[in-house]
RNA sequence: GGGAAGUUCGUAUAGUGGUCAAUUACGGGAGACUGUAAAUCUCUUGCUUCGGCUUCGGUGGUUCGAAUCCAUCACUUCCCA
């Protein structure tokens, strides 16, 4: 084992509980939030700095605020900041806690997925945009070299896929060679309705504490609001009604709706992950703090007396 | 007190005698996804031992046959008092 994974759908109470343990074990948390990264997208985000301090010491949580809001962000550039974090705190002899709830991003750390820079190439997808979707498939079919499934839902999807397979043919394939993540994989989840409570009493604390005012701030500072609501869920809705296309009332209830369906999606993710093989041990997010930490601490302390034999490198 | 309209599968709607287990939207559920993933996309949605079974406010009628027609009861909305 060298990494620690805290999943879970949104709300659940994933982040204090990786702090919580990250406190416990003296270690440090990586975040996988695909939101989190944007500097001045907190309270939309969920940036808890709160969570990050626990019994009056703060715990240190990389990859977040790496970037201003709109800049654009991918899986391969996350895999490459992870390991550049992971590869520092294993350095220092500890093992890292990834947590977060974007499941392509865990799944690519996790998996070590291969990826390669493939950076956009505008010409071709203009060129491409003239095709249908079942000319794309196709041309995409007869490329195939890669090994990954990307799908073909849509065009957009489609063209990327050419496009990744075009610059593959083009250049020498250069894998980056990331260490072999062997990981120990906790979820905290809660029963529907509790997760549905926990959501919408959450979306009630954040309205409170200044959300909107947060999305006019990044409006007022450029960010583009077509950037803010491709970002989704919040940034979708809230700058929806800051640049007055929907009401309050329908903001707050539409939200709401989409963060339960955005948590359903999460878990769908994290079963798929399941059937491909990642253990993921459950814990109930009603549980009290000390409760899950415990149980954590037991199979990790599990994991390292049986493998200690083979490896003892791994402390925490 | 009088008059008008309405009551459909979680919600909102369509359906005005057989082609209706019943339209559409939302919601719910399941799923896909290795490149913007909080995104994007797909399927499903009365019950079923898959032969059927029970549904369209309640009851009773008309009819070979009713969500659809009639009577009546209940409730809702609106208008005049």
């Amino acid at each position: 084992m060298n990494l620690i994974t805290i999943l879970g759908p949104t709300a659940g109470g994933k982040t204090s509980f990786a702090a919580h343990l990250a406190h416990e074990l003296g270690t440090d948390v990586i975040s996988a939030d695909s939101r989190q990264v944007y500097r001045g997208m907190d309270i939309g985000s969920g940036k808890d700095v709160d969570d990050y301090v626990v019994n009056g010491e703060p715990v240190k949580c990389h990859l977040i605020d790496i970037l201003d809001a709109g800049e654009k962000y991918n899986v391969f550039r996350y895999q490459k900041d992870f390991f550049d974090v992971f590869t520092q705190i294993r350095a220092a002899g500890r093992t890292p806690i990834m947590c977060g709830g974007t499941g392509l991003y865990i799944e690519a750390v996790i998996r070590n997925y291969q990826l390669i820079d493939v950076p956009a190439n505008p010409k071709l997808r203009a060129r491409l945009e003239n095709y249908t979707l079942e000319e794309l498939k196709e041309m995409l079919a007869s490329m195939k070299t890669l090994h990954n499934t990307t799908d073909t839902d849509t065009k957009k999807r489609a063209i990327r896929g050419i496009e990744i397979e075009t610059f593959i043919k083009e250049n020498p394939k250069v894998v980056p060679t990331y260490p072999k993540i062997e990981p120990l994989v906790f979820g905290v989840k809660n029963p529907r309705p509790i997760e549905r409570e926990k959501i919408r009493i959450r979306l009630e604390e954040r309205l409170k504490n200044g959300m909107v005012d947060e999305m006019r701030t990044l409006i007022a500072s450029g960010v583009n609001p077509d950037d803010l609501i491709y970002y989704g869920l919040e940034y979708k809705y809230v700058t929806l009604y800051a640049i007055g296309k929907m009401s309050y009332d329908e903001m707050k209830e539409q939200l709401y709706i989409a963060i339960c369906q955005f948590a359903k999606r999460q878990m769908t993710w994290y079963r798929r992950m399941e059937r491909m093989g990642v253990r993921i041990n459950w814990i109930d997010g009603q549980l009290p703090m000390e409760r899950k930490v415990r149980f954590a601490k037991e199979i990790i302390n599990h994991i390292l007396q049986t493998s200690s034999h083979k490896s003892a490198t791994a402390s925490l």
